[in-house]
DNA sequence: ATGAAAGTTGAACCGACTTTCAACTTGTGA
DNA sequence: TCACAAGTTGAAAGTCGGTTCAACTTTCAT
């Protein structure tokens, strides 16, 4: 019942592969950056059983949340031995922010290309909406390690989503600067970009994790909105 | 270094009051909804303790975090012995579900009066987020559980937000109906409701949680694009 | 080929936390 | 007043999972 126990319920979960036997698509450099302090790995090898424990350290906490996560669940997906894992890293919550970090930059990697085929700044916030509802769609994982990572480390947290705001500030001041929207002084222009992430956050909740309305839609009827909302 | 080792930090924490002396103000309703199912107090003194053990919750929890806080933590706040918290809760996680009902009424409470002063639709939106903001810088606690619940009551917190969303659409549907704003269908509602709350939560956080500006500053300002951008 | 560096292994240690329970105290209704 | 129900207590049981480490294996530069 406490959610606490797990018992037998070991065995069932350590079977499925955590995504059609895709290999560790995409970790953002060479390890370098990832493994906790001078425990990078020195060799090919090393980056490899990095890799994996990284890649399954995503399937853990994106499955069952950080404190029902376990580094015995995390290295028998990986399918190295336990202390393999502090070979790499310190301790639990270091591999999270890892996570962490590399989650907030896939977010974004995602959603930077289609900022290129934008007719106008608002045209932009929608498609990147767009973007973002398609990406949490496929990846519920890393919408929930970022969230969970307002407890687990909220240093990285506090950076994903102040960069973000940042991001979307810019692009704000760069379409009033064009004459597209109206020009607003710092702290409107902060709240704007902290009301359109608020938005795109929740609608990625309600239409991405937990519904799946086609983000078209979703993004169209937002837009609709904003651009009359801020539109000169 | 490891956020999972307390060690020596017992004494510390226990002592301070944690918030000057307001004698547990508020709890819903007299016990019967709050403890677990068949633990009812049945005397006032029960009643008493069961509001000690829910407010050294609150606290608890609002200062530590669900994993972080253990039932001696709640107990010793509390002031009594470990065992009477098993004479109300079945578990950690069950006061913890019992926190955010609670707390979501608390929101709700506090949201809900300004409503009736509002000049129209938009004004109401506009009083209930200068609220919410006061109310998130005032209660810091609150915020974090229910955030936290996404984890650790995901029921819970689920209900939540979607109570809260089919509030905030059926706002938009009255004013709507009184030609205020725009008529939108069932889908446009939904996500016009989750768009403002997710703005709302953001802001929250932005605004009341981390940083302190003036509420009524915040709450114009995106009072400002809502109105273009939903008014007729 | 070889030996030193890098990586791997998993049993065992350790401490912390939840949960139980039998003895004890308090309060109340008859 | 007294007896029984309600409530309280905290030591101790039991569990669980993070972390360590010494022995072993692999890699690779020379």
């Amino acid at each position: 019942m406490s959610i606490t126990k797990q018992a037998t319920g070991k065995i069932a979960r350590s079977a499925s592969a955590p995504e059609g036997g895709r290999s560790g698509a995409g970790w953002t450099a060479s390890g370098g950056t990832m493994a906790s302090e001078g425990k990078a790995p020195r060799t090919a090898r090393g980056e490899k059983t990095l890799r994996k424990i990284l890649d399954a350290a995503l399937g853990e906490f994106g499955e069952r949340g950080f404190s029902e996560s376990s580094i015995v669940g995390i290295t028998s997906r990986a399918k190295v031995a336990l202390g393999t894992f502090y070979t790499y890293f310190d301790s639990k919550e270091a591999v999270f922010a890892a996570l962490v970090r590399d989650m907030s930059g896939r977010v974004r990697d995602h959603v930077a290309p289609v900022l290129g085929q934008a007719r106008d700044g608002l045209d932009g916030e929608q498609l990147a909406l767009e973007a973002y509802l398609g990406f949490v769609a496929g990846h519920k994982e890393v919408y929930r390690i970022i969230d969970e990572a307002e407890f687990v480390d909220p240093a990285g947290f506090k950076a994903h989503y102040e960069t973000t705001a940042a991001r979307i500030a810019d692009r704000l001041k760069a379409a009033a600067d064009k004459g597209e929207i109206q020009a607003s002084d710092a702290l409107a222009t902060e709240v704007r970009a902290w009301a359109i992430m608020g938005m795109n956050v929740f609608l990625g909740l309600r239409f991405g994790v937990w519904g799946s309305e086609p983000p078209t839609a979703v993004a169209a009827e937002v837009n609709y909105l904003l651009r009359r909302g801020l539109e000169r």
